[in-house]
DNA sequence: GTGTGACAATTTTTT
DNA sequence: ATTGTCACAC
């Protein structure tokens, strides 16, 4: 095979997988087996075969991870030829299918975006509205099970006739008369775009000859759906995953989708990296032990590359104070003694409540630290409110953000008024912002009130104007627009520190220089605004921090660390207690291998005999998965006995310094 | 329209 | 223990 390329890098599974070009191809990557290596390798070759390097299309799920394989390709062909291979998430490939064709279903081609809040406001409404205020409906329950149904291609109107089935009903006409779409909509829409316009699906298929799907274990049934309509014969698809490290189920993941590939596609050629480059031999040893406790998983087994390694350690610890003081104590000697630094080290933990403890316990030691789960930016009021304005500005059509502005800054126009604009838009089949410009609705407000809806409709119209022209510079505007509607001032009330203003300032601020930004790249208000509701990024990257990394199991799929520490490992937080009720325990032991295999050299796990929880202390065993794990490569060791250990140790030296002194006089 | 206090809920999280 | 939500008062 002459590629050109040096492949002489990659083994042998690995170069297989990269010179299987054409046709299903099944990548089964199992954890530290060079994934993305082999994948960016794959497109390599692809281009090297003379694939051209539009007809190239790479989805993954986050942006981060379609930015990093860009860079990786880009690296490793020509930057212009990378630059134009099309690399970006499930959500927003439907986007751009979507801005050209959703006409076709009888959208407008400049629908909004709802996200997450967003939809979570609606739900709250049409719950009130449908049962009561009294109503005992979780808006954020009614939101999964009505994305749950659409993912699972359940049409609302065929559900059962109840609140819920009503409520979803109305949700989705609600969005309907409002031009807007959720995120499970453009998966959806996108999906009956392909399907039924024969059209459109052929330019696509025509147009991406190959195509490639990472983290395939996450993909949900819709997305499979979808992509059985992007790709047409001769099936030049390529999936990658591991059903070993399916942990989204809880989140519409369909782990069917990879064990049942073939049924998709059929005769895939099925690949599989168990080559493992991270971990230690014992690292392995235990991981592979406990995996096979999974039943109808696709057998594959993690080989080390290095012999040996290490021993793990159990620690038996008293309680949940004694297991962080005593991570952070080892830790902080390490760091004094071996000089690891603190990146080396990782704690990860089932649910985010555990990382309470455990920061205590650093900052008593001053250990620097780094975790996610912060607040992201785009959850910040002040930044909703900012690209509320903007949505608004963009299109007052929708009602989600034009009902978020409408009165704050506070203007005059109190709820009482809202509501009956609101209810007369409903009346009427129009949105609101059509129902604020209609005399007869403005007729019921007060003369007060009217002037002030007559003040803000033209306020917005005139901004709109200026923001759609393109002739000057977005930012520009919108600051100037901001500023005129007292904005900052808004922000700053109900801050209590200077510092707290400064910070809010300074949010929005970055708001409307990333709209500069994009007014110079050429960008439309529009693009601007689907980029802001796609990518809901965290502005912090944990991989860029210096510190400790304290981490979710979730959260730590895809990243690796020298020493990692598994806390907590007791039935009921792992397996969690309500997979124990719904029976996915599964998944549960997935996430407890996607945590050992974080583990380049040393892992040790711990768990507690009694835990704080909820404020009241509450006895504790270990974890089933104890049971199923090959205890060769493990040391069992007990909190007590290296304490105590530990203890004489510093009494013979303090006896020894005390004899020594005694000599020395 | 904003501040206060009682009250419940409490796995994981991306787009 | 902590956090957020909701009703009510100012």
């Amino acid at each position: 095979m002459s590629t050109g390329f040096s492949f002489s890098s990659l083994n042998e599974a690995q170069r297989d997988a990269v010179n299987s070009l054409d046709g299903p191809v099944l990548i089964l990557a199992g954890a530290g087996t060079g994934k993305t290596r082999t994948v960016t390798c794959r497109i390599a070759n692809m281009l090297q075969q003379g694939v051209q390097p539009h007809q190239i299309l790479a989805v993954t799920f986050t942006n981060k991870a379609a930015a990093e394989m860009r860079e990786r390709v880009c690296g490793m062909v020509s930057q212009d030829a990378g630059e134009e291979i099309t690399v970006c998430t499930f959500h927003s490939l439907c986007v751009r299918i979507l801005r050209e064709g959703i006409e076709k279903l009888g959208y407008k081609k400049n629908f909004t975006i709802y996200s997450g809040p967003d939809q979570i406001g609606m739900i709250k409404q049409l719950i009130v509205r449908k049962g009561g205020k009294d109503l005992n409906v979780d808006p954020q329950m009614v939101l999964s099970l009505i994305s749950n149904n659409k993912n699972a291609g359940i049409d609302a109107d065929d559900q059962a006739d109840d609140l819920i089935a009503d409520i979803a009903r109305a949700y989705n006409n609600e969005l309907r008369t409002q031009n807007a779409v959720d995120f499970d909509d453009l998966l959806l829409l996108a999906e009956k775009l392909l399907r039924e316009h024969a059209d459109v699906r052929e330019i696509l298929q025509k147009k991406y000859t190959h195509v490639t799907v990472d983290e395939f274990q996450d993909t949900n049934g819709l997305q499979m759906k979808l992509l059985q309509q992007l790709v047409g014969k001769p099936y030049n698809v390529c999936v990658v995953g591991d059903d070993d490290q399916s942990i989204y189920g809880w989140r519409g993941a369909d782990v069917t989708n990879i064990l049942q590939f073939e049924r998709f596609f059929p005769n895939p050629k099925v690949i599989r990296l168990e080559m493992n480059y991270r971990s230690s031999a014992a690292v392995l040893h235990t991981a592979n032990s406990l995996i096979k406790h999974n039943y109808g998983r696709r057998e594959k087994e993690l080989k080390p590359s290095k012999d040996g390694g290490e021993k793990l350690r159990l620690i038996a610890m008293p309680g949940d104070e004694e297991e962080a003081d005593f991570i952070a104590e080892e830790i902080h000697e390490r760091n004094a003694v071996e000089k690891k630094p603190w990146e080396d080290f990782a704690i990860l933990f089932r649910t985010n409540g555990q990382s309470r403890n455990l920061e205590r316990a650093m900052r008593e030691l001053k250990i620097p630290y780094r975790m996610v789960g912060a607040q992201s930016f785009f959850d910040k009021k002040e930044v909703r409110d900012t690209i509320a304005y903007l949505q608004a500005l963009h299109n007052p059509l929708s009602d989600v953000p034009l009902l978020r502005v409408l009165n704050s800054p506070p203007r005059g126009i109190g709820q009482g008024s809202t509501v009956l604009i609101t209810d007369c838009s409903r009346e009427r089949q129009c949105s609101v912002w059509e129902a604020m410009g209609c005399e007869e609705v403005l007729e019921q407000l007060s003369t007060k009130v009217r002037n002030s809806v007559n003040a803000f409709v033209e306020l917005m119209q005139g901004y709109h104007q200026r923001l759609i022209k393109k002739e000057e510079n977005m930012g520009a505007v919108f600051k100037e627009f901001l500023e005129e509607i007292d904005f900052f001032e808004w922000v700053k009330r109900g801050c209590k520190t200077e510092n707290e203003k400064l910070q809010r300032v300074e949010n929005v601020q970055e708001v409307y220089a990333n709209l500069s930004h994009a007014h110079r790249q050429g960008k439309s208000l529009q693009k601007f605004l689907d980029q802001m509701a796609l990518q809901q990024d965290k502005d912090d990257d944990i991989e860029k921090q210096k510190g400790v990394c304290m981490i979710t199991l979730h959260a730590s799929k895809g990243l690796e660390f020298p020493i990692v520490y598994l806390v907590g490992l007791e039935n009921g937080i792992l397996p969690h207690k309500r997979s124990l009720e719904e029976g996915t325990t599964d998944e549960e032991r997935r996430l407890l291998y996607v945590g050992i295999t974080r583990a380049q050299d040393e892992l040790t796990m711990t768990y507690c005999a009694y835990r704080t929880k909820y404020g009241e202390q509450a006895h504790c065993e270990s974890s089933q998965f104890l049971k199923e794990i090959d205890f060769t490569h493990i040391e069992e060791l007990d909190y007590d006995d290296i304490m105590g250990a530990e203890a004489t140790e510093e009494e013979t030296e303090s006896f020894f310094s005390g004899l020594k002194s005694f000599l020395d006089d």
